[in-house]
DNA sequence: ATGAAAGCGCTAACAG
DNA sequence: CTGTTAGCGCTTTCAT
């Protein structure tokens, strides 16, 4: 193996020069850093990072935990990682994958033995154990969703109460009078992840503001379950013409629910989903969208950590993405009486 | 920072028997590893993952590349990095992501700066890049999917020939004449990805073999071009009775596809997929299939590296998942004349 | 602008 | 069964 002192006798110069042209933390003279240069190309060097780790207390290497459980979506997951991972790469860092299986003790552990800077979750609950423990870690982390209190923490997420506004918004735009909002899993409500009761917040309060009758279904994220639900929802509701559907896997199904119902969407019923773009894009019927950005809260989740280890700046305890709604095929004004 | 020494101090040792409670390499007294493993608990103690890696030579950390191309789908590259992080936690190592996109260079940096000790690869291709890039690496790896030529290196994958010819036995068997393979998309085939290729081998062989008339469809993953595919082959195939599905995101349109052209599913024709287990329950119909399977394989790469990495045993080249068909709802026997 | 040298925290001979 | 000690390869004061 190739090391420092290698290139160093190589170049006619010490050590710590190779290592300072490296890293540019000090100035280097155009003819040093050429010959210094020239010496790593033509050994071939690469400095070995856990010496690297070991000397300067940097691993550059960032910890993103993923979730596992029901009710998630796994494309968002995994386009919210690659994100990650590339905008990462952008500032010369790494990424060590770790699923919230592990538990506390698996944050403990990374952070705790210097292997990773800095750390990413994904999936936050209202109450969320790892609270505690992310307050008490000498690491910095980012958080994806909203605990109860985000005191001291830093947290961002698309907001999803604008969000739930944004939708009805649009459909009493439209001048739909009476919807319903499809939700995630009842299991989602249970373990109490804030993204889901913000949705109903902001979908209601917009519903009352704008004086619509509206009504909120949890609902299963079986696809066979659809046409269930679109009956209750229809049972429930007779005079319905305005749809919100927070629910990846019953999105596509529902809209071939209402459809076997004789119900024409965008004809008889409007519906919008908060959801990827391209889900909304992807479906029969192209739905009227506020899009989960994922790719962008991966992008901003590592700018925010690598501000947080740049160690000047202190960053926003919270960032909330604000809602872009995109007009398909999905949604029209109301035609009936 | 509580250090080794610290810890070796407080239980009135040397450090090195602290490293040595630990990694288990030469025996320690019942006492001694007592009072190590208390003072390790009083101090909280972690071993510096840096120093660790620099000292032994091994970081215990695992690259996992994953693709990003189009025509892979997305849940079974998830599960499987989800298996690969938890059979490598297993054996104490943890995974560093890494994207297509980082190409060889990213296999270089991680390997040659000992961030990583060995490396997974996913999807890939005949003359995958790739391949001389591993032969020279100085640490071992394991690919999923097989180049054209696996000498010197560690495959492991689906047998995906058998699987077509199973699917084909199986429909051959309920008295189905002529049958049909809807395949991946063409551009999977022109980038020469082995594994695609091996399903039409397997299902000619099979059709062949057993005198039925066959007919090869490559066809987009669009959810839209379904309708098209499935008119497409019963002009070609009137007489129709079976199909081989092998393309994640058209197997479901497929089977309203073909229920909407008036074709029963199995009445008319019966359909066999290769695919996740999961898709195939999830189908309204659920689907006869050979399971690909993500989770075991991710298992068996991990188990794979880990006895390259042990240094003793050699490993085969090449390891064949042998296929399990499970029969569901979606084949029966031929019922036309 | 560059060098010398002292660690960073741990492992693994080598000794007993 | 346990202790002593020499590094592992790099970064970073401290000098100059």
């Amino acid at each position: 193996m190739v090391k420092i002192t290698d290139v160093a006798r190589h170049a006619g110069v010490s050590p710590s020069t190779v290592s300072y042209a490296l890293s540019g933390k000090r100035p280097i003279s155009e003819e040093t850093r050429r010959r210094v240069e020239e010496a790593i190309r033509e050994l071939g060097y690469r400095p070995h990072a856990g010496a690297r780790a070991l000397a300067s207390s940097r691993s550059k290497v960032l910890a993103l935990v993923i979730p596992l459980r029901a009710g998630i979506h796994i494309p968002v997951v995994m386009q919210f990682a690659v994100s990650v991972v590339t905008t990462a790469r952008r500032y010369d860092h790494d990424v060590l994958l770790l699923t919230q299986e592990e538990g506390e003790e698996g944050l403990r552990r990374v952070a705790d033995t210097a292997l990773v800077d800095a750390l990413i979750l994904m999936d936050v609950q209202l109450h969320d154990p790892r609270l505690h423990l992310l307050r008490t870690l000498e690491r910095p982390s980012v958080m994806i969703g909203f605990p109860a209190s985000s005191e001291g923490l830093t947290c961002i997420d698309l907001d999803f109460k604008a969000a739930g506004e944004r939708c009805v918004e649009h459909l009493a735009g439209l001048g739909h009078r009476v919807v319903a909002l499809v939700g995630s899993p009842p299991e989602v409500y249970v373990r109490q992840t804030a993204f889901a009761q913000r949705v109903v917040q902001g979908f209601t309060a917009a519903a009352d503001r704008n004086g619509l009758s509206s009504a909120v279904h949890p609902c299963e994220a079986a696809p066979g379950s659809a046409r269930a639900v679109a009956e209750r929802l229809l049972r429930e509701q007779p005079a319905l013409t305005g749809v919100v559907v927070h629910n990846e896997a019953l999105l596509e199904p529902l809209i071939d629910a209402f459809e076997q119902l004789g119900l024409r969407v965008p004809g008889d019923l409007s519906v919008t989903a908060i959801c990827p773009d391209e889900l909304a894009e992807s479906v029969r019927v192209p739905i009227t969208s506020v899009a989960l950005p994922s790719a962008e809260l991966g992008t901003r989740a590592v700018e925010l950590l690598m501000r947080k280890l740049g160690g000047g700046s202190s960053v926003p305890e919270a960032t909330l993405l604000p809602p872009r709604l995109t007009e398909r095929a999905s949604t029209g004004p109301r035609t009936a009486p």
